[in-house]
DNA sequence: GGCTCAAGGATAACGTTGTAATCTTGGGGG
DNA sequence: CCCCCAAGATTACAACGTTATCCTTGAGCC
C-alpha cells in the first residue's frame, strides 16, 4: 500500500515490493502466489477499511446518500481506478450489509434490498472509475462533485418513490 | 481489432499487431507511436461506430432510454472494459450529440443537456464496467439486464421530474 | 539505363517485467 | 556433532515496450 500510495500502481510489482520488504521475490511468490492475488489482496484491504454505521434515528434516503458519498471519497483515495473495479467483486460486501439492513426496514424484502444496494454500489464505483478516467485528461473543467451528487440523489429518490 | 476480439486484450501487443499486419513493430511505432496511442486508437474506433438517430417524434425519455441501452449493448461487445473507460475520455462526444440535442427540445439549456447527457453516459460505461469486472467472477447469478434496466429508468425518470 | 540518396523497414538489442529452476543456508532432530 | 529440509537468494527464462543499427528499395536526376 506504501509503495502503491508513493509511486502509483504503475510502480507496483513484484520486485520493487519486495525490496521494500527487504526480501527477494521469492517469499511474496510464497504467501501470496502471483501479482493478480496481490492486487486482489490489495483491492480488498481497501474495500474492507470502509464501514459507515448508521446514525441514530436516520432515515434511511439520508443514509444512502451519505454511503454512496463515502464510498466514493474512500474510492478516490485509491490512487488508481483499475484497483478498486477488482475492489467491486468481493470487498464490499461488508461494507453494504448495514445499508442492505437499513433499506429492509422500510419495506423492501432482503433480495429487493440487495438490488438496491448493489445498484448503488455499481453505480458509486462506475462514476468514480469513468470519473477518474477523465480526469487525467481534463479536456474541460467538469464539476463532477455536482454531477456525482445529482446521479446519488436521482438514484435515492427514484428508489425512495418507488417503495415509500 | 481482430486480434482483440479474437484473443483478447491481453494478446493485443505490439508485436502481435505488427505480425497480424505481415511486417515489423517498426511501422507501428512510425504511424501511431506507442501502444498507449494504439489503445486510444482503438477505443476511438469503438466510441465512433456509435450513432444513434433520434426516430420521428420519439418521446425524450425513450430516446434516452434507448440511447443507454444501445450504448452498453456496444460496449458489452468490446471484450474488455480496460477499454472503454479510455473511451469515455474523448470518442464518445459525436455520439452524446443527438442525445444532447433532444434534451433541449424539452426546455433545458445547452449547458444542463451536456450535464444530463453526461450523467446518462457515465453511468451507463460506469455500470457497464463494473458488470463486466463482476462476471469475470460469478460467484452468484445476477440479472445484469435487469438491474441495468433499473438503472436507467431510475434516472431518466428523475430528470423528466426535475425539468417537466 | 545507371547512379545517388533518402525514406522507411528488418534485425537485433536493451531494459523491465512476471515467474520458475537451481543453489545456498540456517536451524532442529538423531 | 552431524545430517536434513524448509525457505530464501541468485540466476535464469520468456514476453513485452521500445530503440539503435543496418539494409533495402524506389524515386529523381544525369
Amino acid at each position: 500500500m506504501t509503495v502503491l500510495i508513493t509511486e502509483g500502481l504503475d510502480n507496483v510489482n513484484m520486485r520493487r515490493i519486495a525490496a521494500e520488504l527487504g526480501v527477494s521475490p521469492i517469499p511474496l511468490y510464497n504467501r501470496i502466489g502471483n501479482k493478480d492475488a496481490l492486487l486482489d489482496a490489495m483491492a480488498a484491504r481497501i474495500g474492507s477499511e470502509f464501514l459507515l454505521p448508521v446514525g441514530e434515528d436516520e432515515h434511511w434516503t439520508d443514509y444512502a446518500r451519505r454511503w454512496c458519498h463515502c464510498l466514493r471519497e474512500r474510492l478516490l483515495a485509491v490512487p488508481d481506478h483499475r484497483l478498486f473495479l477488482r475492489a467491486g467483486r468481493k470487498s464490499l460486501v461488508a461494507a453494504a450489509e448495514p445499508l442492505i439492513e437499513k433499506i429492509r426496514t422500510v419495506g423492501y424484502d432482503r433480495t429487493e434490498a440487495i438490488q438496491a444496494t448493489r445498484l448503488l454500489m455499481w453505480s458509486v464505483i462506475g462514476h468514480t472509475a469513468v470519473e477518474l478516467g477523465h480526469t487525467k485528461a481534463p479536456t474541460e473543467a467538469i464539476d463532477t462533485d455536482r454531477l456525482f451528487a445529482t446521479h446519488v440523489d436521482l438514484l435515492v429518490d427514484g428508489l425512495a418513490r418507488r417503495r415509500p
